[in-house]
DNA sequence: CTTTTGAGTTAACATATGTTAACGCTATTT
DNA sequence: AAATAGCGTTAACATATGTTAACTCAAAAG
C-alpha cells in the first residue's frame, strides 16, 4: 500500500521507518474509478494525493466548453489543484480518473500536522516542488518557443509512458492543440 | 540593505533578528546594471537571486534566434534558472538587467549552508515554491485556454506595475506573440 | 446480435498570429 | 547639430492551427 511512496520519499530525503509509519497514518487510500471525479470545479481542493496505479488528469474548461490539461498523473506522481488546496478558495480545475486509479490523500489540515510531527517532509515537499518548479517553467519555456509538432515530439521522448496509455485526444488537450490538428501534423510526420 | 528581504521572508515565516542576521551572512549584495548579464546560456547558473530593485528577465533564445521571456523579476521577487542552479548543469536559459538593479545573491552551497544553519527557511522555501508552482500553473492553463488578447489584458491586471517599467516588445514576448501582434491587438482593443 | 459511443482521420474553409518591410518618433551617442 | 539605435506602428502577405462536418472503426452498452 505504501511502499511505492516510501520509495518516493526515500528518493529525495532519508527517513526512518518509525518516522515513515507517523506519516502513513495521515493518508487515506482511496480508489478512483474511470470517469470518477476528485475535484468538481467550485468545489475546493480537499486533497493532495499520491498516485499509487492508473492515471488521473486535471484540467480546466474554457467559455467556449473545451477542456484543458493542465498535468496528468500517473503511478509516482502527486495530483492536486494546488492553488485551491492551500488557499481555501473554489477551484478552477476539474480532476478525474482516466483509467481506475489507486490515490493516497492527504488532507490540507493532515499535511499541516504531518510537517509538524515529522519536519524532515519539510524538506521533501521543498525539493518535489522545485523539481515541479523546473518542469513547468520547461512547459512554459516550450509553448513560447516551440511548434506544436516539436511539443509532440518532445511529449513522446519526455513521457513515453504517458503516451502509450492515453488516448492521442487527451494529448492533444494536453499540447494546447486539437484533436484534428494533431492528428494532422502525425500524417505529416509520416511521409510515405 | 537586507530590510526588503526581511520583510519579505516574515510575510511567510517568522524569524528572530538574531537568525535572520545568520541568514544574511550568506547573501552577496550586487548592483547589475542595464543590460548587463546575470547568466549566459551555456554557464551554470551560480545563483539565486533576491531583487532589492529594478528589473531582470529571464528568458530563452530559440533556433531562429528570437528571445522568449520565461519570467520578469522586479523587487521582492526572484530571479534564477532553478533547473541549472539545482542540477549544476549548464543553463539554457539566460538573465540580464532591463534596468539598473540591486540583487542579494545566494550560491548554491550557501543555500545548502543558509537551510543548515537555519531549518526554519526549508519552511519559507518551501511555501515560496507553492506559491511559484500555482502562478506558473496559471501561466499554463492561460497559454492553453486564452488568445493572446486575453492573455495580454489578464497581465495587465495582474502585474500593473511590470506593465509600467516594462517596454511592449518584452511583454509581448513574455505573452508568446510578436511586437508587431500586439500592436495590431492594442489596435484592435481601442476602437477609435 | 445490434446499437451506441468514443477515438481517430480527413478535407474544405476560417482565423489568429507570424513574417517582412517600411516609416515615424524619441532618446542616446557622436 | 547630426547620426544612430530602439521602440512602436502599420500594411500586405504567409502559415499554423482552429472549425465544421463527415466518415471509419473498435469497444462498450443494450
Amino acid at each position: 500500500m505504501f511502499s511505492l511512496l516510501r520509495a518516493h520519499i526515500e528518493k529525495r530525503i532519508h527517513l526512518t521507518d518509525e518516522e515513515f509509519n507517523i506519516c502513513t497514518k495521515f493518508f487515506i487510500p482511496k480508489t478512483i474509478r474511470k470517469h470518477q471525479f476528485l475535484l468538481n470545479e467550485g468545489n475546493v481542493c480537499k486533497y493532495f494525493g499520491f498516485v499509487n496505479s492508473g492515471c488521473l488528469r486535471e484540467y480546466t474548461i474554457d467559455k467556449k466548453g473545451n477542456e484543458h490539461i493542465i498535468q496528468f498523473a500517473i503511478a509516482d506522481w502527486w495530483v492536486s489543484d494546488l492553488d485551491s488546496f492551500l488557499s481555501g478558495s473554489p477551484a478552477n480545475h476539474n480532476i478525474d480518473a482516466l483509467q481506475d486509479s489507486e490515490v493516497l490523500l492527504l488532507e490540507k489540515s493532515s499535511r499541516d500536522e504531518l510537517l509538524d510531527a515529522c519536519p524532515k517532509m519539510e524538506r521533501f515537499f521543498r525539493i518535489l516542488l522545485e523539481a515541479n518548479y523546473v518542469a513547468t517553467h520547461q512547459r512554459v519555456a516550450d509553448s513560447l518557443s516551440k511548434s506544436a509538432e516539436e511539443r509532440y515530439l518532445k511529449f513522446i521522448k519526455t513521457y513515453p509512458k504517458l503516451f502509450e496509455q492515453i488516448p492521442q485526444n487527451q494529448i492533444a488537450s494536453y499540447l494546447g492543440i486539437t484533436p484534428q490538428s494533431l492528428s494532422r501534423l502525425r500524417k505529416e510526420l509520416t511521409p510515405e
